[in-house]
DNA sequence: CCATTAAGCTAAA
DNA sequence: TTTAGCTTAATGG
């Protein structure tokens, strides 16, 4: 097993008031691994044998309805923990997580989340904020998804994503990892084609700029008006 | 307004 | 060369 660095936690939210000592511990008992594009790290349902904290890249969390449609309801982006199946007191995970990007993550035996927990000040009150912060977003897009136009939903799907993994380019902020029609539209209910017709109308509005898996927003303030836009 | 079907194009594997 | 991603048009709920 390699040696991790400490400063690859100590900025992080759930380890900010963590000593260094405290901080090698923690990574002493952590796995690392390395995940390609579209590969899943953990299925819904599956047991809940470790929790994971993405070191880098992005993925995708992936809900299967009642009705048996995919949903993708978030993103993680680089330092969340994710698949904390035991804040939950669950077993099983209650999600798929897809690598939306090469990533890399960590991860721990279950068995250390009541020792985390109890041991180390502030990481469970850090930890039950984002999944709080994490349960009200996926509140907020389900209701959207269930009254709202689609062409406000795409809107604010698309801003949800820049506002996780913006990063400011020559032409305008890009979303950070590969993104599909098909990706979208699994995010907002609606099916690739209108998708993509309104990318392509967004693009001649000089609202966007994208080519295959990669958006550009050129205009975020017209994009924010058409998200809040009531039809 | 939006989904579905279907056809054609192009970049990437 | 084959496939995945994307576009566009036509049709119909």
């Amino acid at each position: 097993m390699l040696k991790l660095d400490e400063s690859l936690l100590s900025g992080l939210p759930p380890f900010s008031r963590l000593s260094r000592s405290q901080i090698r511990e923690i990574l002493d008992q952590a796995s690392s691994r390395r995940y390609e594009e579209g590969v899943a790290i953990f299925r819904e349902g599956h047991d809940a044998d470790r929790f994971f904290l993405l070191l880098d890249g992005y993925l995708r969390v992936i809900r299967t309805t009642p009705g048996g449609e995919q949903i993708i309801v978030l993103h993680i982006s680089p330092g969340q923990l994710f698949g904390i199946a035991p804040a939950l007191q669950r077993d099983t995970f209650p999600a798929t997580s897809v690598a939306a990007a090469e990533s890399i993550a960590l991860s721990w035996p279950v068995r250390l989340w009541p020792e985390f927990t109890a041991k180390y000040d502030g990481f469970a009150t850090e930890s039950y904020k984002t999944l709080g912060a994490r349960l009200g977003q996926i509140q907020e897009t389900l209701t959207e998804m269930a009254t709202q136009a689609v062409e406000k939903r795409v809107a604010a799907a698309v801003l949800r994503m820049v506002n996780q993994s913006g990063r400011k380019t020559e032409k305008g902020i890009e979303i950070a990892f590969p993104v599909t029609r098909q990706n979208i539209s699994d995010m907002t209910g609606t099916t690739l084609h209108t998708v993509s017709r309104l990318l392509s109308a967004w693009e001649k509005a000089g609202m966007v700029q994208s080519t295959r898996k990669h958006i550009v927003v050129t205009d975020p303030h017209r994009l924010v008006v058409l998200s809040n836009e009531t039809g």
